[in-house]
DNA sequence: GGCGCAAATGCTACTATGTTGCAAAACCAC
DNA sequence: GTGGTTTTGCAACATAGTAGCATTTGCGCC
């Protein structure tokens, strides 16, 4: 198609990191940078199929797992056996998490720092705090 | 066998749950307070295994399922994709976890306390905070 | 102690999620 | 454009957990 594009941010992201610009990395990467939600697999995978963008099953994984690896996403472990995929708008992943127990619903509450005010018992190395706040998202809150 | 023993504390707990006694959930408990770490269905059923105890893989997911929905017992989604179980000695499962990146281990911080400073964005309601340190546990943060 | 019935178990089959190996295709530095 | 490396697609496999249902077991009651 055209190929006089200006990088798009999701592409600047890919080659900083080393990668290659394909198809699928550039939407995935783009899905989750528009996303106001971490992703599980399957809606990523789905939302590729509503782009009409063809993709395999095990690729999306393995572009997931990269986008990990170089650190421009992050992922989380679900209460249901599904990780959860997002980007930090900005910088690096340094915030807290909301996790909707009712939809399962998984926010990342940037600029939230968890503050924790901890004194590990002896021995233990930390390298860093990940805080889960669980409870009802204002959807779901909504009939309480 | 003798039929004059004591409750056990595994069997108080279960009891006060409303639930019955039996032979896999007494043990299944004991395994989980004797533990120094929370531990996986695999690993508890290998425990149970080893004390001669015959069990259903199925059943051990209902007896830790039922532990968890009772109360007893808290689940925690690890990074590789196994849950894991555990009991708080005392008292209800209000304490940080540490997970070892390392080794994998998770181990109860009991009398840990988020002390989480948030401000959530309106709507959302807040149940409960769940932090999760990562780092080296003692054993693997030797050789660093 | 024995009965009756709900709760718990064991089996089998099934689902969902993620992984591995390898050949074909796509990128991109040159 | 070409060549070598990265990425993809496919097929097969692995692991963790779930569902349905008949059988067994715990236990309140007599
Ligand atoms: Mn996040
Ligand atoms: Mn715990
Ligand atoms: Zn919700
Ligand atoms: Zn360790």
């Amino acid at each position: 198609m055209s190929t006089h594009t200006h990088p798009s941010s999701a592409e600047s992201l890919i080659t900083a990191q080393g990668g290659r610009i394909t198809r699928t990395r550039v939407a995935v990467l783009e899905i989750l940078l528009a996303a106001d939600q971490s992703l599980t697999h399957d809606e990523i995978g789905l939302a590729l199929a509503e782009q009409g963008i063809k993709h395999d099953r095990v690729t999306l994984y393995r572009t997931l797992d990269w986008l990990v690896e170089s650190g421009v996403a992050h992922k989380m472990a679900g209460d249901d056996r599904a990780r959860r995929f997002g980007v930090a708008a900005s910088g690096p992943h340094e915030h807290a998490h909301f996790h909707c127990d009712r939809c399962g619903k998984v926010v990342c509450l940037e600029g939230l720092q968890p503050a924790v005010a901890v004194n590990l018992p002896g021995g233990y190395q930390l390298d860093r705090a990940e805080l889960v706040l669980h409870g009802a998202c204002p959807t779901c809150g909504k009939g309480a």
